[in-house]
RNA sequence: CGGGGUGUAGCGCAGUCUGGUAGCGCACCUGCUUCGGGAGCAGGGGGUCGUAGGUUCAAAUCCUGCCACCCCGACCA
């Protein structure tokens, strides 16, 4: 009865839990190169499957697809000061395109050709407003190319010194929209429709309940005027940005002259938007919802919902022609209901061994079909979040088994919830929030004073950040004095320690 | 780039101090018995010990250089 779990329990260090469970649960691996991961299988199935979903809420929209190059001039990124602050600093950068081969037996390699240089070297893209709003401006010349609702689905670049898996990589995929507008009224618009797209998103698929708000000057996108975020909750009580969207103002239409001729026969400058979500959602519902047996998966993300075991006895071959029948029919069944279903049948695994490892995985339901099922015209079942195992009855257990991970999911988003609530803290001075930060984590809801200055101080001494100023709350700051400088509170700001 | 640490089989490690012909657990392969919560037994395959040089009759082990990775700081979705 050796233990394998392999896993880490929370408690005793939530950083290495983190990693095995996803490597326990074979969502990621380590690349030869730093700080880039392979995607395996199973981590990628629930990529696609965020990825269907969200693609389909954002041509509901009215959004379009394209695909835009992954290498960007380098000149490109000065055009936008703010921009070119905010990324240039990790960018990987190519600057030939040709290599040779130098050296002969043991010392054999290869290395850049010199005569290859690129006379302006490339940058591999960080993100791609520089690229789109080079080509708006060749395609917008009218009010009535507006808007142009453009998203893609790529991956990027950006090389950070510290990594972690899904969290934060030197390469990561993500959907980034780029829309351009008449007015700044309209872009604004869109800009929070984005978020609220992301928002339910984030609820339906994830479990994950998301606070709205607007970040900081300091937290803000390189580049935009306004950044809007989704921040949820992890079980260490830190905050995870999971998403954001961006109002640009007009500043990607000067920097690179995009310009549209109104009705009135005028030139203006567009508006625009960019918004984003990653594979760091994968991140979030690892931290969110996992245990210390490993992952814990939503229905709706899981690549499997339904694992099927068949349990025999081999000197008593009847049975097992009887039970793979049996559990065949269900699966069969559940599948053209619309479910993911997978049957075990391995013969050299014990039925244990299968149970360990399909919760490591992270499989929402899990039934049992052996010859007493057979009789009883039931499936045992067990839920990955746990309570005691369960019949069905197999006659509707298409309908049940909807019912079932249907409520599973309403009670993980539900218990999300409860604990970011529980987790969340109002306090009215500086010291009774360094002494809670300190004691409990959290998030802290503080009356504020906007002051970059103040902000840097804060997270200098106790590493929060505003996560947000959150929708809903900024009533409260109205003849409310800042928690830290006793000034008039301008925002109801949103504190956190963060990823 | 500063401080600390580690490189030995796919993974995790012992062996290094005290030099003597490569070892353990898991995983993998074969066979038999097992199978309603991580099976047992038997047999088997797999490593130029990070790398380059030096000392020695002999180097995973001692010496020197280099490389890579990890942790703590500085930078960050």
């Amino acid at each position: 009865m050796a233990t394998q779990s392999g896993i880490t329990p929370r408690s005793e260090d939530y950083s290495q839990w983190y990693l095995d469970v996803i490597r326990e649960a074979t969502l990621a691996d380590y690349s030869p190169v730093k700080g880039s991961m392979v995607l395996r299988p199973h981590g990628f199935a629930i990529w696609d499957n965020l990825k269907t979903d969200l693609d389909r809420r954002l041509k509901e929209t009215g959004h379009v697809n394209a695909y835009f190059p992954l290498f960007i001039p380098m000149s490109f990124l000065s055009k936008e000061a703010q921009h070119v602050e905010g990324f240039a600093k990790e960018c990987a950068v190519v600057t030939h395109h040709r290599l040779r081969a130098v050296g002969e037996g043991d010392s054999a390699r290869v290395e850049p050709d010199p005569e290859a240089e690129l006379a302006e070297p490339l940058i591999v893209r960080p993100t791609s407003e520089t690229m789109i709003w080079h080509m708006y401006g060749k395609w917008i010349d009218s009010y009535r190319d507006l808007p142009v609702l453009i998203n893609q689905w790529a991956n990027v670049v950006r090389w950070e010194l510290k990594t972690r898996p899904f969290l934060r990589t030197a390469e990561f995929l993500w959907q980034e929209g780029h829309t351009a507008h008449a007015t700044r009224h309209e872009a604004v618009a869109e800009a929070e429709q984005m978020l609220e797209v992301y928002r339910s998103f984030a609820e339906d698929m994830l479990a994950l309940p998301m606070i709205t708000g607007v970040k900081s000057e300091n937290e803000r996108f390189a580049g935009a005027e306004e950044t809007y975020t989704i921040e949820a909750m992890m079980q260490n009580t830190w905050a995870l940005q999971s998403g954001t969207s961006h109002f640009l103002g007009q500043n990607f239409a000067k920097a690179f002259d995009v310009t549209y001729q109104t009705e009135e026969g005028h030139h203006e400058h567009v508006w625009a938007t960019s918004w984003g979500v990653s594979t760091r959602l994968i991140g979030a519902l690892i931290m969110a919802h996992s245990d210390d047996t490993g992952l814990v998966l939503p229905p709706p993300v899981a690549p499997i919902q339904v694992v099927v075991i068949p349990i025999w006895r081999k000197k008593d071959g009847s049975d097992k022609q009887v039970v793979v029948d049996y559990a065949q029919d269900i699966v069969d069944r559940l599948r053209a209901a619309g479910f993911r279903v997978h049957i075990d049948a391995r013969e050299k695994l014990k039925p244990g061994a299968k149970y360990y490892e399909w919760e490591r995985k992270g499989v929402p339901l899990r039934m049992e079909i052996g010859p007493r099922d057979v009789e009883k015209g039931a499936a045992f079942c067990k839920l990955r979040t746990g309570g005691d195992k369960f019949n069905l009855d197999v006659r509707d257990i298409e309908e049940s088994v909807a019912q079932v991970l249907k409520n599973m999911h309403e009670t993980l988003l539900e218990n999300a919830r409860t604990f970011r609530d529980e987790n969340t803290h109002e306090v009215d001075s500086y010291d009774a929030f360094k002494t809670s930060l300190a004691d409990k984590g959290g998030f802290y809801l503080v009356p504020w004073n906007a002051d970059n200055d103040a902000e840097d101080a804060i997270k200098e001494e106790t590493k929060a950040t505003i996560r947000c100023y959150p929708f809903g709350e900024q009533h409260k700051a109205e003849g409310r004095s800042c928690f830290y400088s006793g000034k008039p509170a301008t925002h109801m700001a949103l504190f956190a320690r963060a990823y």
